[in-house]
DNA sequence: AAATGTATTTTGATTAGTCAAAATGCAAGT
DNA sequence: ACTTGCATTTTGACTAATCAAAATACATTT
């Protein structure tokens, strides 16, 4: 069995691989892991041996089939831990990532079959953040559209926060601006770099656009 | 704060304290926690200049005060989520005290505070064991009467079962020798060192002493 | 009192994960 | 092409936890 340390690097490996199409720089390790380069570059070399990555030197890693399956049912225990905290615990939105961050190398499948049948299989985390199925299947994150480029004065839901720093997250919360809000971009000013928003309380919202790029929005349904 | 290993040693030697008068030996941990000697020599030492621990050289182990505070956390987070993975997720009663080995040194306070509420500040796991509330106070556990030294032909309930083993538990639900059963002891015989019980069902079940010493059991209520 | 047997301790070695700091390779800019 | 700067790798050392096997202490029996 993968220790907990393996199991975060191959978390953040698979975290990283879409923004770095596929292969995924150490540096990216480092910061996503806390610790000193040199760590990464030994970890890694010794993942490569277990068939958990493939190493390409000076270049960084990739996961192999193995081990992106493993990262799969990392972030799945992660974020049905994190689902289940907030549903079932009502624990605070904002503080549970690090809680699940403990927990998801200490949840069994066992116990994870009864989270995911108790909650009633969700597709996505409080943070709108889709769920792996037991199968390692995680639903299609591509072209997602934000609050950056959505339509103007049309009715959107949130769906996903792409930020989960505490800070953001507080922020979000605040605003009401969380996964399931109702709201509509009223003006978007490319020059000033701002969106003006309006929720359903009639309450007005103005975002910077790098900011407006962390809230993911779509239809309403 | 402590690793999961300290965690354990200390847990183990809370859970030996009573039947070894306050000094536990150092063959009870390595039997309990499956190391060699040698290992359980070296951990010991180390916790007793970290004051977790006494040690008398050739005797055995003492928890300090703040050892026993520590490993008093350890039980409740253990017992708590036994109840909750029984209670809330359903699960088999006899396959959770694995679990919750591992999730006992995941689960934070905040968590455990939570599902403490959730549970309705549960006294006792499901095997009737007690559960220390949050300022490390547990109930008094010694002089408990068990089928092996009851009273004949009262009604009595079970409260508690003293064998953790798979084995044990998985003939204890069997039987329906359950925490919270109607029992009757019809009879005992020390000569041929047997006990038989009689469940509210009417059906019969006749236990070796031994076996007997391990159910406890109390008033009707 | 001597011998025996068992529990405990010591010693030396191993594995996982880490850091500090020096060495190296590579891409860009001049 | 040369240099500069940054990312990465190497090297040597450290901590926590463990085992194997030899050494030691102690209680019990003879």
């Amino acid at each position: 069995m993968a220790t907990s340390t393996v199991e975060n690097y191959l978390k953040a490996t698979l975290l990283h691989e879409q923004e770095c199409d596929g292969i995924v720089p150490m540096g990216a390790l480092v910061e996503a892991l806390g610790v000193v380069p040199g760590t990464v570059t030994t970890m890694v070399k010794a993942m490569a041996t277990q068939g958990l990555l493939e190493h390409e030197s000076r270049q960084g890693v990739r996961l192999t089939p193995i081990g992106r399956a493993l990262a799969l049912g990392v972030l799945r225990k992660h974020r049905l831990v994190e689902t289940f905290l907030v549903q079932t615990l009502k624990m605070d939105w904002s503080e549970v990532h690090e809680e699940a961050e403990a927990l998801e190398h200490a949840v069994s499948n066992r116990v994870l079959e009864r989270i995911d049948e108790f909650l009633g299989r969700p597709t996505a985390d409080p943070h709108g953040d889709p769920i792996p199925d037991a199968t390692g299947t995680i639903a299609d994150t591509a072209a997602q559209v934000t609050l950056q480029g959505s339509a103007i004065n049309k009715a959107l839901r949130v769906t996903r926060i792409l930020d989960q720093t505490p800070d953001f997250l507080a922020y979000v919360q605040e605003t009401g601006l969380k996964p399931g809000a109702w709201v509509k971009v009223v003006r978007r000013d490319e020059t000033s770099g701002v969106v003006h928003c309006e929720m359903k309380t009639g309450q007005k919202i103005t975002l910077g656009l790098p900011v407006a790029a962390k809230i993911v929005v779509g239809a309403l349904v």
